[in-house]
DNA sequence: GTTCATTTGTTAGAGCTTGTAACTATAGCG
DNA sequence: CGCTATAGTTACAAGCTCTAACAAATGAAC
């Protein structure tokens, strides 16, 4: 039996390996909110959670899958807010402003877990592994679902624009790149909306 | 006297230490595009070069310099070819088109390099130190000229707005996020390009 | 041409990391 | 109550960055 997922889920066992699971998790991330997933260090999870460094390897194989378990995570999390931020019972166009400005509030609020999403801290390059693609589905659906409300047809092509260009604002705004020239991200991104549902309703209706 | 700045540059013992950072760079950009930020290894790279990992100490403070460094190369090259791509005979729409190209050209030829801009390696958050940022305003530079050609005033926000736009699309693609969703990244940036030029020629006669 | 200081290299080692091996104690389950 | 799986321990290998102390070489000045 894998060393790492043994014992059953419902069990007493199993209940206390999920809780330390879960507090492993956490403490990686404050590390990595902290200081980078260069920062995340294994030894030191094992240090503040006060049992010797080895323990943790009961837990997880090794450093990347708790990694990709924290990218995983993510992905959900991201996902669930995007759909929460489209439940509401708006207006097509509302409703896609309202997932946009929700996915840059999820990235500014912790923008160690969209780096973690976005840029691959792991040596080999499964992070599109299918567990990951599948994650990273979710989110797209989300978009994909707004839109079509907004436009007909099902052309791909402009949710992954529009995501593409949130993603660009996004990701430049968590680098820092804006502060250094003096620039309002949120005005930025508020026109780049603007202008991409002109575009996208405009489209729909050529004159 | 500082120990990684020593000897007269014109010198011959000045001209040997700038061949051997020369050549350790070299080998610390094989490394990236090999195995990413985390495979760059100073003691590896000494063992290439044939000499003692702590020899490499005299020609870089630390493993955080020499990325630094690495940085600012790249910087200076993206700039250089977007300017190469500037240069030619060419109206301003077809201008910006072959800037567009060059800037997506330059990061999949070199994703290692690419993603060394955007996403930092470095412990601290001082990548936007000063000598990055004004390497990095190099680019804009580039870009900022191309478009005011193409619509009147010095706002910069067009510039940016298009700079995030390319730098979305590239990032995705690099990072492999296309290819799991069979698109086609050499078309989304052609709809891109071509969205964004008519959008800024739009504003600039609005019928 | 000889001397001298600077520079470049060396090895040793501290202190960190990931991860394995071997062993012990505990605690749930039948 | 006893057995077995689990969770913890320490010891250790192999790697990393980087410092300290020392030896050799070499450019430059006299």
């Amino acid at each position: 039996m894998d060393e790492t997922t043994s014992g059953p889920a419902g069990g007493i066992r199993g209940r206390f390996r999920a809780q330390v699971r879960d507090e492993v998790k956490r403490t990686a991330l404050r590390q990595l909110a902290e200081g980078g997933p260069q920062a995340l260090s294994v030894n030191a999870i094992a240090k503040e959670l006060g049992v010797s460094g080895p323990a943790l390897y009961r837990y997880f194989a090794n450093r990347d899958e708790l990694l990709t378990e924290l990218v995983r995570d993510a992905y959900h999390d991201l996902a669930a807010a995007l759909r929460a931020a489209a439940g509401g019972d708006l207006a097509p166009a509302d409703r896609l402003r309202a997932v946009g400005a929700a996915y840059r509030d999820w990235a500014l609020r912790q923008p160690h877990r969209y780096r973690l999403l976005y840029t691959a801290p792991l040596p080999g390059y499964d992070t599109h592994a299918e567990q990951l693609v599948r994650a990273a589905q979710e989110s797209m659906d989300v978009v994909r679902d707004v839109l079509g409300d907004l436009v007909p047809g099902d052309d791909p092509l402009p949710g992954v624009m529009l995501w593409s260009r949130l993603h660009g604002l996004v990701d430049l705004e968590i680098e820092g790149n804006f502060a250094s020239m003096r620039l309002d991200p949120a005005l930025l991104f508020r026109r780049e909306l603007d202008a991409s549902l002109r575009e996208l309703t405009d489209a729909a209706r050529p004159a």
